[in-house]
DNA sequence: CACCGCTTCCAAAACGATTTGGAAGCGTCG
DNA sequence: CGACGCTTCCAAATCGTTTTGGAAGCGGTG
């Protein structure tokens, strides 16, 4: 680590003060334009790289975007995180900011964090994901006046920026094709009804099925974690009942590669003999066998779109839209296909 | 954002020096007790938190580690990425450091990346993962003196701390274990050869086939991207030879995932019609139909690993192991069994 | 000549912390 | 009483930048 070179560096060599060298790399109007040439060609042969920290010390901004990932134990796989964190780290990199990411299970250390990172103005804003019923990170920024932009909504209040898809809409639309197929014995496997996204969806599944005439057998839903692990088991659950359903909504995709699994395991032909839905079309949604029918959500998209949003907010840009609903997209595949 | 407090406010209102406060709130010993006390009784009431970039700009140090992960395209799906990224991201947590991540597409603007942040002295030290053959990162930092620490070797020196695992001695296993199943038609699903731990594999694939004496039919060999895409397209290609392999071994757990499809697709049973192994077990790995082969690598904790080494590194601690080269564990589970 | 306006420059303050190099006060000892 | 040592404190410098509020010099004008 050679000595950096400073501002003052190039001040003296070339016999101007730290402020002209300053304006100059600036492009600051009152320095000659020889002296500006002078000074960034001398910058740029010194090697002069200005000393972050120091730039925001002085402005009293961090540049710097804060996401705390919620999730439970070492073990954090969940595709859906890895696509929404590459959106926001790319929109951030191309304004200009930096991403300071780290997860925490929620729960009082994740409150922490928080503090920390905001109290201590180490970022200038928070993303806020998977949102919960109350959601006790957004009762702390709004209080503080901090800004921050969430994925999701929460049950408490609405006024705060988010975008969100509509759960709602997209599960509605599984129902019907469900319903439109044929099947009357539907199970769901639901994520737990803490996270916003999953009540919308159970919701939406409702709803769809009403629309139909048909109710949802309570003795079908089954409530589990976000994982593989646990739509495998609570599937074999519902799949060794006597009668068992002929269809099994998921309230994601990865519930629904756990199901496929169990079914596979007791021999059904999955579309013909039992129909399995997803929610989100992660990546790997297209390559289980048979690939999953399931609902859409850009999530690089919309990782993109939070991080500009709370850019905008930070820099004190009025939003072009505060909350923002979109649409989510109906994909058939073979999962639920004869 | 209410003003926030600083040093300046709690030494007006205690009415002693900011030198005093400062210190009082280190346990510096040249204050008294009392004095210590009502600092930090005051500090806490006013709800005192330092200002982390002033912190920084005085120590000259980032107290920030640097990831830039190397992904091509938008859909940034790696489970492998995710847990090592967690196992990183905890560990620098703990130790009070923070973790800068980006991703970018291997190339000139990695490269300004790397630059920016390092001369910039946006980050202490970096931490290279996915090595190459070749790896300009690698070089760049080694001639500036930059601290960093790779997961993963690379094959112009080896000169520099790293944690690794023995692909070699794994793929070895896998070998074995297919060639002592009978299979004589062995088909390989390699990931890009410019990329280390894909050199690693095939040598060791080679290796383990000659113990037993046996050759890689290199018209059974393809190469591929790090995809189930990919696996999927290289699979069905090998499987509509006119003599199909019996067995495949694959790269990773992606290109096996893919591969297992494309078996499915033709209608075969995995396990006993064909063998198919993968490499990293990532989560995913036990949730395919049937589990997968393949071989485990504590990914979450070589993240811990790594980022403590270079935590050391930048602290100026001497690191108790430069390189360390870790035993994978070969995992034996239906993909590959009759 | 006195004044004005323009161009070009810069000293100093500020951002919020830590560290350096004493200084003041007080008791003790020879 | 003077010297010394100990405890407790602090002014000022420092980290590397940006910004504020002029100042100097010069040519043109009334």
């Amino acid at each position: 680590m050679a000595g950096a070179v400073t501002i003052k560096d190039i001040a003296r060599r070339v016999g101007r003060s730290v402020t002209t060298v300053s304006r100059a790399l600036h492009g600051y109007s009152d320095v000659a334009p020889e002296t500006r040439e002078l000074v960034q060609r001398v910058a740029q042969e010194m090697g002069y790289t200005p000393n972050v920290m120091a730039q925001r010390l002085q402005k009293q901004r961090a540049e710097t975007l804060g996401l705390i990932l919620p999730t439970f134990g070492p073990r954090f796989s969940d595709p859906f995180f890895s696509e929404f964190v590459a959106g926001v780290g790319n929109q951030a990199a191309e304004r200009g900011y930096d991403l300071l990411l780290s997860t925490r299970a929620p729960g009082e250390e994740e409150m922490a964090a928080y503090r920390r990172a905001a109290l201590g103005r180490r970022v200038d804003g928070f993303i806020i994901i998977r949102t919960r019923a109350r959601d006790e990170r957004i009762h702390f920024l709004r209080q503080l006046g901090f800004p921050f932009v969430a994925f999701g909504r929460t049950a408490e209040t609405d006024d705060f920026p988010y975008v969100d898809e509509d759960g709602e809409a997209g599960m509605r639309q599984i129902a019907h094709h469900l319903a439109d197929l044929g099947h009357r014995r539907i199970g769901y496997l639901s994520p737990p009804l803490d996270l916003m996204f999953a009540q919308y969806r159970l919701e939406g599944l409702r709803r769809g099925l009403a629309e139909r005439g048909l109710t949802l057998d309570e003795t079908y839903l089954r409530i589990g974690a976000l994982t593989e692990q646990s739509g495998y088991a609570l599937a074999l659950e519902l799949l060794s009942r006597s009668e068992p359903p002929t269809a099994l909504a998921c309230g994601n995709d990865l519930l629904a590669i756990g199901a496929v699994r169990a079914a596979q395991e007791r021999g059904l032909k999955i579309g013909s003999e039992i129909a399995i839905s997803g929610f989100d079309d992660i990546p790997l949604a297209q390559h289980t066998f048979p690939p999953l029918t399931t609902v859409h959500q850009p999530i690089y998209q919309i990782g993109k779109r939070v991080a500009a949003m709370l850019i905008d907010l930070v820099e004190g840009r009025p939003l072009a839209q505060r909350q923002v609903l979109l649409e989510p997209e109906f994909v058939v595949r073979q999962s639920t296909l004869p």
